[in-house]
DNA sequence: TTGACTTTGTTGCACATGCAATGAATCTTT
DNA sequence: AAAGATTCATTGCATGTGCAACAAAGTCAA
């Protein structure tokens, strides 16, 4: 018999008390994920603004673009996991700033050129360095049970949308986390 | 010597092109972090919206209220990871839709005593059943990997705020996930 | 070609959010 | 006891968000 962990308790166990049964939010799995997700975004969205004067939208369409040259503003929005007008938002603020440039595409005239500026990638070179310098407190928050995390993400992420470099627009709507 | 793995790459490799790093977002911890949290609760508030009309904030101060009893605005906030306000607004939505009740603490009159109606606990009734079904799902989709994934999220966790039980209030400032 | 349908990006709108300011109650210090 | 500092909850305000509606461009079939 496995035991029971506070993961997976006992079904047994689980039928015991009809009246209410004593469900505990912080052992809740969706909403350690919610919880955890929204602390290291905070702190790295604080870091984000004060230092470079951006938010994490801009972060994220700054980061595709470098990654993957001039792409349209539907491209962005499947490899960066963000609502079409939330990236065409972001991308007229970071025009604005001069750090990209929007132009019409030629084949096809709906959709948008969108391309680093240099000063984008001047802002880029100084804005890697801090994402991975991030990355790696986190790991080393972590130690090994980085790997393990990693992979519960992988699987979480497979579902119907981002993998490593297969992107796909998603649905449903949430505010945020749990 | 260690092979080189997506999560640590080789700190030679780093500094072989000075022009720009290939950067991937995809890969990047942070984001999968934050887009994996943002899909589930996506899906997660949907569920209850659809089928409870209420909101993620207002399922956590139900949660906490069943778990932990009459308690305070401040106690929520620091048990259910959400700002002072989000909280107060959270318990008057649910006061007016006659879930909880909102009263006076007589030893400190600075407290409010919030409460479980009889209404709000009929709903969480229905209510936690769905969420129980809902972890076994991201349980069943997790498989082995379960317990890796909780094992990383305790410790990002364990850094200032919210543990099993320990709670404390949080600081800083960030919309949305990375 | 024309007309229906689809795709792309932007915007209006309603609503949620975080922060700072506020008022009330309590605690601390003198 | 009085004055100042602190804690708790609420609210005004600016901002960010998702969704639906929209216009422009493209596709496809008859």
């Amino acid at each position: 018999m496995p035991p029971s962990s506070p993961l997976r308790p006992d079904p047994e166990a689980a039928t015991q008390s009809d009246p209410l049964l004593d469900f505990d939010l912080a052992a809740f799995l969706p909403y350690r994920l919610a919880a955890a997700a929204a602390r290291i975004s905070r702190s790295f969205a604080e870091r984000y603004r004060e230092e470079f004067g951006i938010s994490i939208p801009e972060w994220r369409v700054l980061a595709h673009l470098n990654h993957a040259g001039p792409v349209s503003v539907r491209d962005i929005e499947a490899r960066a996991d963000m609502e079409k007008s939330k990236v065409s938002r972001a991308v007229s603020r970071l025009e604005a700033a001069g750090y990209v440039s929007k132009a019409v595409n030629d084949d096809d005239k709906r959709l948008l050129v969108v391309q680093l500026t240099d000063a984008g990638r001047a802002l880029l070179r100084r804005l890697l360095p801090v994402a991975m310098q991030f990355q790696a407190e986190m790991l080393s928050r972590l130690g090994p049970a980085a790997e393990g995390l990693d992979a519960g993400l992988a699987l979480l992420l497979a579902g119907d949308g981002i993998t490593h470099d297969t992107g796909a627009p998603h649905r449903g709507n949430a505010k945020q986390g749990f």
